[in-house]
DNA sequence: TTGAATTAAACAAACGTTTAATTAATTTTT
DNA sequence: AAAAATTAATTAAACGTTTGTTTAATTCAA
């Protein structure tokens, strides 16, 4: 039961972390949410930052090595692995919206300059691993001469563009309030068709 | 000098609020940046909120103004009317990086519940400007049927996805730490691009 | 002389973290 | 197998800081 209460600690984290940010979420908020003493968190995690470390080493690893795998099978065709890619993407997002926006955040603010540099290098190992297929297709002619890292932010922003709101998203979607768009199977199906056909028709044009 | 100093405190913290996140810029900081007394932003903002709000009101509005122009003019084409929002997109987002971090944060976070929501609004009304454009291309058949909402997401997110931070856009570009990609007139033309080629073979695709 | 601008100091509240005491679980010894 | 000893988990209370904001006094400009 002792790593039970750890995760469940991490569980309850990545939600506050990505509704009110690293510092508008209080270490008592974060024990009154996971139902804990306040102590308990820095007992399991050391500090409130630790704590964040742990969420993002955790999950972050799992992506990065997916799409290394990707990258290095030699049985799929270049626009094989761009389409896995991006059903990677949408699904990993979909699945787990806190942690992403939680990501996100600390994409952008630079503060823990210790955590956002280990962000920023994993994003970096993603697009350099996406840069060599797009440029394997390219050297083989099945791909036009494309930008290969501006397409990559383009998938990503997409998503996280998705991932901002859910209230944005909706509208998207153009269902009501309550709906969550998230768990719909039919709105991912959508996300990906709509990912997909716009690279396909940017690296497949003539 | 009263409204200098004004939009000099203003101008300070945007920086901050991009750098830090709202709750991690203290008014200390915002004050000691701007080289003012603290009481001075409470006597200016009334509230850090007050200021943030401030801030984002008085920027906000010009862009969704300028896509409403857009949208409403006659004498322009559907698919220049979308090269237009393209180009006031990453040059708005490249000339005030700081301004446009500190949306991103607070669209991503709902403690606030007023400002997520306004930011919120405005976006939405930008979304529907934008659909209006392409929805009428489609009819006109200029343009093929793609999912217009997806494709705004897709432009804001690029565009975003680059904003995220410095050193990856680096990566992308291919260049030393120092350089700073945002002021750099080729990368930005880069982008535009990018964007216009992307949009461009997905909406007129045969 | 009046009102606005500016200041240093103080405010209570909230922050992350630590402490010291207590309970629960595990291991060691009998 | 029971008792004792040891370690781990959990708690309420307190720690010193930092937070956003206010006050009351002072300087400045009209």
């Amino acid at each position: 039961m002792v790593t039970d209460k750890r995760t469940h600690i991490m569980e309850r984290a990545i939600e506050l972390f990505a509704e009110k940010g690293f510092e508008g979420a209080s270490v008592r908020d974060l024990a009154t949410q996971a139902d804990v003493n306040i102590a308990m968190v820095n007992y399991y995690f050391g500090t409130k930052e630790g704590l964040f470390q742990q969420i993002v080493e955790t999950r972050m690893a799992t992506t990065r090595d997916k799409i290394e795998e990707i990258a290095a099978n030699k049985t799929l065709s270049e626009i094989e692995k761009v389409d896995l890619i991006i059903e990677l993407y949408v699904e990993g997002f979909l699945s787990q919206p806190g942690f992403h926006k939680m990501i996100q955040q600390e994409m952008l603010v630079t503060k823990r300059e210790g955590m956002h540099e280990k962000l920023i290098n994993t994003f970096i190992q993603n697009t350099n691993n996406f840069n060599s297929i797009i440029e394997k297709g390219i050297r083989k002619k099945v791909f036009t001469k494309v930008d290969a890292p501006l397409v990559f932010a383009t998938i990503i922003g997409t998503v996280n563009q998705i991932l901002k709101s859910k209230i944005v998203c909706n509208v998207f979607a153009g269902y009501n309030k309550n709906y969550d768009p998230y768990k719909d199977e039919q709105f991912k199906k959508r996300l990906i068709t709509h990912i997909k056909q716009l690279i396909h028709s940017h690296l497949l044009n003539k």
